[in-house]
DNA sequence: TCCAATTTCTAGCGCTGCTAGATACAAGAG
DNA sequence: CTCTTGTATCTAGCAGCGCTAGAAATTGGA
């Protein structure tokens, strides 16, 4: 039995090995430069391997995506516990927010643009989706007034998210990033 | 010299046949659809002919994009001319860059997700682009306050565009998105 | 009618994600 | 220790992509 388990262990490591590639090679080279053969170069295997571990490229993304959706929770779960009032937590929350995507790009990519439909059926990812959202649900809560939390909280989320994607595909002048943000956060914390 | 111009002038039915096919074909089956070779068999010539017209498919996706930077700036200008009040009036700008996004997708994808620098350094595009950032810093401009208005116009833009992208990938559930546009609208108007 | 210039096409390069079939390897039976 | 069976891995290749060099066809003027 001790052979099995120690097979069984290579090969999880093996996989942890794939996505970390895949992740590093994004980071470095964006996800134009993620090719199945230079993955499998990477992890010293030949090509087919990886196919007997994920579906298909868009599988290792989306498993890079899924540490992308806890890395941005515990971001968050950070930033709101260590801001002073409500309305400081709501602007502490949307700066952390737009940390973590112009600091990992390729992983906010992974999450957001790429990957279009496979980890949000029924995988792990909502879990650690649920814990970023269900953060920033709770920053937001003292400014909802009698209106619908769940519906509030994804508008100030889908708010978030177009300015930091916009002004990543340049279509924002980063000069006015930080003004940008405190009005949004003006808008979303009275 | 006759000869000449009709030459020219078939030559630039051509080029508009060519940015009518992409975008058929992108409306109908999505961006993937739109290869060279199906273009090329679409318009009745040998691939290398799109390469006399465009330096590349990059190049077409951005010819695509330009109409729809057009046609955006002209449904603005015509939401906000038939809204009743202010507020109406940005509520009703809101709606219709909405369904616009949601009516020609493909579109939405070429002007803002893919083609990402192509078109905004210099050629036409800022143009129209112009048009429908003036639109929509005109429908505003009552609520800005002693603000910015055009830092405030591009913090409304992304938040419609957040909205817009959201939805389209699934990661908010269409059942909600009048009342996110509503919350939107509310906070950007008062 | 022939030549020169331009336009268009055929053929192919290097790359992609992915897979079928061959091969090496490990585990258990005699 | 040998042989067989099943699994793990690799080699080789498919069909498709964007793009281009060089051949072929077409055109306009001498």
């Amino acid at each position: 039995m001790s052979t099995q388990t120690r097979r069984e262990r290579e090969r999880a490591e093996r996989e942890r090995a794939i996505v970390a590639a895949a992740r590093e090679l994004a980071l470095a080279e964006g996800w134009d430069a993620v090719t199945t053969r230079r993955l499998a170069a990477e992890i010293e295997y030949s090509q087919p391997v990886l196919y007997s571990h994920f579906k298909g490229k868009d599988a290792i993304m989306a498993a890079v995506a899924v540490e992308g959706f806890a890395e941005l929770a515990t971001a968050l779960v950070t930033a709101r516990a260590s801001a002073a009032d409500p309305r400081q937590a709501v602007a502490d929350v949307a700066a952390a927010y737009v940390a973590f995507a112009e600091q990992r790009p390729a992983l906010y990519d992974a999450m957001f643009t790429l990957a279009v439909d496979l980890p949000f059926a029924s995988s792990d990812v909502p879990t650690d989706l649920a814990r970023g959202f269900a953060e920033l649900a709770e920053t937001v809560r003292p400014f909802v007034g009698d209106g619908d939390l769940e519906i509030f909280t994804e508008t100030f989320w889908s708010a978030l998210h177009g300015l930091v994607t916009l002004m990543r595909s340049d279509r924002l002048r980063r000069e006015g990033h930080a003004r940008r943000l405190a009005v949004l956060v003006d808008r979303f914390s009275r």
